[in-house]
DNA sequence: CGAAGCATTGAAGTGCGTCAACAATCGTGG
DNA sequence: CCACGATTGTTGACGCACTTCAATGCTTCG
C-alpha cells in the first residue's frame, strides 16, 4: 500500500532500494479512520506524521465566525502533514472526507532517516516545498480568477495529481466531495458553487455526480483555468 | 548585516557560534539591487538563494490575462528565495519592491551546511514551512475575509513579522508599497484597495502615506483582521 | 517644465452572496 | 423493508461588495 507514496516520490527523483526499506521501515503503524472526522486539530502537539495511502483528506482553516477555508486536498501517496515533523504543531485542522488508510510515521524515525539519507531528506523537504507551491497557486486562483475558471483549475490540478499516482481513469476521476466541500475549497458559497458546477457542465466540460467527476473536455477545462502544471514540479531530477 | 537573519533564526532556535560561522561562510557575495526589478523569472534554473538583508522584496504570480497575486512580502532578515534549494526553478516571479540588499547563498554551500549540521538544515526547512503557513493564511483571507479584514489582517502580519527583526518601531513601520503593490497582495483592484484604506483611516486605525503606515489602534486592527499570529510559529523551539 | 506614475473620486455595472423554499437522496432505526 | 429525519442538491428573487470606466489633481523626477 505505502507504494503509492514511493510512486509519488519516484516521479520526482531516484528512490535507491536501501532508501526504499528505510522508508517502509519508518511506518509504524497503518490505521482506517472513519469519513468526516477532524483528525488533527490546529495547535495540537504532534510527534508523528501522516502518510495518507487510500481516501481523501484535506487541511482546512476557519475564521472565527465560523468560515472555512480548505487549503489543500490530499489525495493516495501524499504525506498530509509531514510539514509536522519541523513545526511540531500545525496551524490549520486536518480532516478526512472520506474513509482513509493511513500510515503513521514517527518523526524520530523521520530524523533519522533524513540524517541518514540526506538525499531522502531533500526529497521531503521538496516535497513540503511543492505544498507551498500549491498553495501559491490556490492564492493566485482565489486572487484573480473567477468562480468558473477557479473550479476548473481545481478539477484540473487534482487530475494531474491523481494520474502521477495511478488513480485517474482516461474519463475522469473519483472525487467524493460534497458541494459543500468544493464550495470550501474555492471560497464560494454553495449556492454559488453548484451554480458554477451547472454551468462547467451546460459548457460540456465535466460531468459530476456520486462521487465521480467525469472530464468531458479536458484542453477546454484547462483552457478555461488557463491551467499550466508547471508549479506541481513533475519529473525527474536531482534532490 | 546578515545578523538580521541570525536574528530571525534565533528567534524559534538555537543557534551555535560554530553554526553561526557555517552560515556567514555560505554567503558568496552581498549585492545591491535597484527597486521595482523583477530578479527571478518563473522556471529560470536557479543555483543560489537570496538572503533579503535590507529592503523589501514580493513573490509574484501572473494569469496570461495579466493579473497579478502577490504571494507574499519579504522583508529583512527572510530568505526570499529557500525552497529554490529544493525546486531548483521557481513557480512565480521574484521582485524587488524598493532597492534591497541580498546576500548570495550558494546551493552547493547549503547543501553541505544542511548535511554536516542537521539542525541548521531543520531550522531552513522549519524556515520554507513557516512561509506555506503564511501561504494558507493568505487562501483563508482570499477565500473567506472581506476586503476590510484582509487589509487589516496584511497590515498585522507584517507588524509582527517586522518586530522580529527589529524593523518597527511602536507607532508603525515602513511599508514601501504602492497603493497598486498594496491591492496586488489583496486580491483587490487599485480604486477598491484606495477605498478600503480610506475606511481603515476612517475608524481610525492607521494611517499610510510616504511609505509609512502609522497604526493607532493595534487592537482594534487585529481585531477587525481576525488575526492570531500563531501561524507565524513565533517563540523558541526545539528542532 | 513636462511626462509619467500615483492617489482619489463619481457613476454605473456585475459576479457572487444571502435568504428562502423545495426536491432528491441517504442513512438509520423500527 | 419501509418510514423518517437529516443531509445534499437545486432554484428564484434580491442585495451588496467589489469592479469597471473615466476623469481629475497630485507627486515625482528626469
Amino acid at each position: 500500500m505505502i507504494s503509492v507514496h514511493l510512486k509519488k516520490l519516484r516521479e520526482r527523483t531516484e528512490i535507491s532500494p536501501e532508501q526504499e526499506r528505510a522508508i517502509r521501515a519508518a511506518v509504524a503503524e497503518t490505521r482506517l479512520l472513519p469519513a468526516d472526522k477532524i483528525v488533527i486539530r490546529a495547535g495540537e502537539e504532534l510527534n508523528t506524521s501522516m502518510l495518507l495511502l487510500e481516501g481523501w483528506m484535506a487541511r482546512s482553516k476557519d475564521l472565527q465566525s465560523g468560515e472555512r477555508q480548505v487549503t489543500e486536498l490530499h489525495v493516495a501517496g501524499d504525506f498530509a502533514d509531514l510539514h509536522a515533523f519541523t513545526l511540531k504543531q500545525l496551524d490549520h485542522d486536518v480532516m478526512t472526507l472520506s474513509e482513509c488508510t493511513v500510515a503513521i510515521v514517527p518523526h524520530d524515525r523521520l530524523q533519522d532517516i533524513t540524517e541518514r539519507y540526506p538525499h531522502v531528506g531533500r526529497a521531503y523537504w521538496f516535497a513540503t516545498n511543492v505544498d507551498a507551491a500549491i498553495h501559491r497557486e490556490m492564492a493566485l486562483s482565489l486572487g484573480q480568477r473567477s468562480a468558473l475558471s477557479r473550479m476548473a483549475h481545481l478539477f484540473c490540478e487534482l487530475y494531474v495529481r491523481l494520474e502521477v499516482v495511478g488513480r485517474a481513469n482516461r474519463d475522469g476521476f473519483n472525487l467524493p466531495l460534497t458541494q459543500r466541500e468544493l464550495s470550501e475549497c474555492l471560497g464560494l458559497t454553495v449556492v454559488h458553487a453548484n451554480r458554477t458546477l451547472q454551468e462547467l457542465r451546460r459548457r460540456k466540460l465535466v460531468e459530476f455526480e456520486k462521487g465521480k467527476l467525469t472530464v468531458l473536455d479536458r484542453r477546454g477545462l484547462e483552457g478555461i483555468a488557463d491551467f499550466d502544471p508547471a508549479y506541481l514540479y513533475l519529473g525527474k531530477r536531482k534532490l
